[in-house]
DNA sequence: CTGTTAGCGCATTCAC
DNA sequence: GTGAATGCGCTAACAG
């Protein structure tokens, strides 16, 4: 005999046992075949049976048992979902927009292709989250690899970010940084800017990083000085005072490029602290994906990093992987969108410059 | 004999089969029982015994099969979390730093206590994810109670917020609307303001109605008129628009309280475009959870609803109703936070009026 | 067209 | 101290 936690479970009382196939399937005058045959739609039988037997399930409540249907077609159709800690926080990213619309965009493709989304706190090893049956694992933005390492040791498909390229089985998505970095300092510079600082996230990202060497690789092929603030720490607060830092230097700069995820209004007012006039001698471009740029006076211009289409793309590269059995890692670049605003044109010298609905180029593919 | 979807799954050609708990004792030269047993460290084994199940397990790359676990053990831990769409998008709410905190609060809260959260749409109904093993659901500011009551049907656990009161097996949390609205109202009048004015969010959320009533009684016992102005829609613009129209009211406002999820920043701005001084002539308290609130000049107060400690207790409860077998419904309401900054302090009249420090106020328990 | 049967992989009782 | 047998609830071969 076995222990078989009580059947329907929780409380030893009240709880009525739940209805399994078989109850059904006797309550009906049927066989188990016959009522799983119907339910599920498959196999041929009589309408006549096939619509007793829904009837009677419904009758008695019947709710089939999704771990027991899951042993045995293999297939748990959950995928994991790391996203970075911060400060020993986890899932504190989330509250940044990108992270916000990265997550929940993957929760949607995933569902949309019959996936559930699980979330798991970074840090912590694959271990000590065994126990699920994950089919794969989205780990956003990893800092360090041992989750990935881990995961794919225990042979489970990842998609993560181009940090993770050359590791077997590991698919990446990210997006073009360098062609972001590129697109936005022409056209600062096509809107006359002659002084674009950065202002950057100290953050180690395989984004930052590229942005900075291409804004390096810029600022040297165009022989002017690359000026560039780094902030300590993440957060609103020590991206404030970096921009105020950059706006304070010796030699003001005409044109910002903030590649911090910090709100973008509090750049506006701290420019207006400095006594800047935006766009009049300041240019701004942010990265960010809030929408809060629109609603400022002036509008702010906004690199967006596609978070939607990163995620998209990383849920399709796993369910190919795990649908047509792909061994391969693929790898997928995507285009950074620039988002030109007021607060990086150069004020009118005419009429109304151009179009006035052209609020949004993209930076073309190369 | 059986279709076994082909052992060890995906790849019908390279991927070789996935090792079990027989293998593993074959290989070991020991039972099942005993490999299980020192596995999972019970059982009374010999330490060399348990030893070499251990590091056979090890060395072959067992892993334990989840799904099947769960049959045996009736438990899934998984606890699915539903959170309202918008403008039929799901998750689109993840953007609001309440829900981003709600929602990582929510993960966080569920992994301490051993269960994992999925992440599911609004809007569907429970039918459209039943193959998912949960065996609780966080039901997030319902909209349409369908969601709620098809779970409940289904004797699913459910918590939510304090709409769902009187449905039997539905547990909820929610935040003092009432206490909340009070606080502030008499916050601001003490600091001086004559005329609040209410900016709100047409949701027909229940904590929005609430504070609403709350706002209209207080008005009617100070003998004061009611000043609301009502969004027409969701987002940021709509709600600048609305403080905008709140501020050119023919009787111009010397308090601003803002019951929306708006970027404070922006009702800064506002403000300032129709020439007020915050807090010279008028002060504002915004419900927000957005850190942006203290890096603007001046930092803006803030009512926070607390959504860690919702999430928290919301958890605590499905806990406790999935462990102790609870079947009543449990309730928890949820004192707000009240946080006091310079944008809702009179100017000082003399020195440095309070504290500098105490930038921080709890609106006390009734 | 329907019912009988055999596992999916694991944990667990019960004899040894 | 160890191993053989049993069943969690379901699906899919197979035989009737």
């Amino acid at each position: 005999m076995t222990s078989a936690p009580q059947r329907g479970g929780r409380t030893a009382r009240t709880a009525p046992p739940r209805i399994r196939l078989v109850d059904v399937a006797r309550e009906a005058g049927l066989s188990k075949t016959t009522v799983s045959a119907a339910l599920n739609g498959t196999g041929r039988l009589s309408p006549a049976v096939r619509e007793k037997a829904r009837e009677t399930a419904r009758r008695m409540g019947y709710r089939p048992n999704a771990t027991a249907r899951q042993l045995r077609t293999g297939r748990a159709r959950l995928i994991g979902y790391v996203v970075g800690e911060f400060a020993g926080n986890p899932w504190t990213y989330l509250e940044s927009p990108y992270f916000a619309q990265l997550t929940s965009a993957t929760a949607a493709s995933a569902l949309r292709n019959g996936y559930a989304l699980v979330m798991l706190p970074a840090g912590s090893l694959h271990s000590e989250w065994a126990d699920l049956p994950l089919e794969a694992v989205v780990v956003a933005d990893p800092v360090d690899h041992r989750v990935v390492d881990d995961l794919l040791a225990a042979r489970i498909p990842v998609v993560s970010d181009g940090s993770v390229d050359g590791r077997p089985g590991a698919h990446w998505v990210d997006v073009d940084a360098e062609e972001a970095a590129h697109g936005t300092l022409e056209h600062l510079a096509a809107q006359g800017a002659r002084r674009t600082a950065l202002v950057m996230s100290g953050s180690t990202t395989r984004f930052h990083r590229e942005v900075l060497t291409a804004y390096r690789d810029w600022c040297a092929a165009r022989g002017c000085t690359p000026r560039v603030t780094v902030t300590d720490e993440a957060g609103n607060g020590p991206a404030v005072r970096a921009v105020e830092s950059a706006l304070t230097a010796a030699e003001r700069p005409d044109a910002l490029f903030v590649v911090e995820e910090m709100s973008p209004p509090l750049v506006l007012d701290a420019a207006r602290r400095h006594g800047y006039d935006v766009p009049g001698d300041l240019l701004v471009v942010c990265v960010s994906e809030d929408d809060t740029a629109e609603h400022t006076e002036p509008p702010i211009s906004t690199l967006s990093l596609q978070p939607r289409e990163i995620a998209e793309a990383g849920i399709e590269l796993l369910v190919a992987a795990l649908e047509n059995g792909e061994e391969e890692p693929s790898a997928r670049l995507v285009a950074t969108r620039l988002l030109v605003r007021e607060s990086s044109r150069r004020p009118s010298r005419g009429a109304a410059a151009a179009s006035p609905q052209a609020e949004c180029t993209s930076v073309p593919p190369t």
